[in-house]
DNA sequence: ACTGTTCTATAACGACTACTACAGAACGGT
DNA sequence: ACCGTTCTGTAGTAGTCGTTATAGAACAGT
């Protein structure tokens, strides 16, 4: 999973793989079958991750929440020095469907959030824009930028939400 | 150009761009010298392209103009159909070099127009902003999006910068 | 101790990569 | 018509790619 993070499906060769695992190629070849599995079950198992900003979407109550949420959690993830720079999903032409899923995901917890304030911000594009959003982060991301780079540009982009107060649920 | 443009610099082979051009090896490493050499020539044609949309920056008198001509030139050319879609530049891992000049470009437009009113938008976070959308933008046409879905995103960022009305220039 | 199974590593496969030595064709100048 | 230069294609370089056939090691069951 790091080496197709950090290099990409086509850049890792069989060869980085067995040397980063200690094994050698027919050992791995009988474990995952051949490289597009692996790579399958390294997306897999970095998408199930409890790190990752789609799960962080699933928090708020409000459209500006969510994206508050995902923005956080990417501005985190993507600087992290813990690991390679930016995402693996929108950095890697490969996983066009992911992205695509990832959106309609996104879709449609803003719809589940949405409230009559807010109704006039449609959910789809709405979506679009975080997903665009989250991509040029994981690249600016990649380019060296860091924490406090993505952080103000995030910022920035909440601003499509307009001010917290008038988004703000209004308890009856 | 073209196959770097839409397959990235890696996928593209040497054989790929003989078929193409119509030559054989020999003939292109003597007029290019090296495939880096080609790639560089390329990048610098896109570039200097004048539906470029670092030139669609240089219009606009005010912040707000500046990226919503940049904005509209990425909807028209990363959607079009007459070419690969999505951006060369904004694509390609190995130019994060020419991101971070463009970047600066922009940052230094939008440093021009500067009005009083608007300078509580940090120019370098703005321009950011503005870099973080295009590669996304990119991102979302390659995927597949079309010239409608990029518009409403690109209309959603610049909800950034306020209403038109507050951030018209103010003639004395 | 012996057998059958499971795992591993060496070594090789054919296809591809970027790149080039060399031979022959085409060309302009005299 | 001939020579010298420039260009082009054929063919080949060494290396890497993903993948696998094969042979040996480790191990469990009898």
């Amino acid at each position: 999973m790091r080496l197709f993070w950090e290099r990409g499906y086509e850049l890792t060769s069989i060869n980085d793989l067995t040397r980063e695992l200690g094994i050698s190629a027919p050992s791995l070849y009988a474990a995952f079958g051949d490289k597009q599995a692996l790579f399958d079950e390294a997306v897999a198992r970095y998408e199930a991750s409890p790190q990752s900003v789609t799960t962080a979407g699933k928090a708020g109550t409000s459209q500006r929440e969510v994206l508050r949420a995902m923005f956080d959690r990417a501005v985190q993830e993507y600087a992290s020095t813990a690991h390679p720079r930016g995402c693996l999903v929108n950095s890697e032409p490969k996983l066009e469907a992911n992205r695509t899923q990832n959106c309609a995901i996104t879709a449609a917890r803003l719809r589940e959030v949405a409230e009559s304030a807010e109704m006039n911000n449609d959910a789809d594009t709405l979506a679009a824009f975080a997903q665009v959003m989250l991509v040029g982060l994981s690249s600016y991301a990649r380019d060296g930028a860091n924490k406090e780079q993505l952080q103000r540009v995030a910022e920035l982009a909440l601003c499509v939400m307009g001010s917290p107060q008038q988004t703000e649920k209004i308890v009856p």
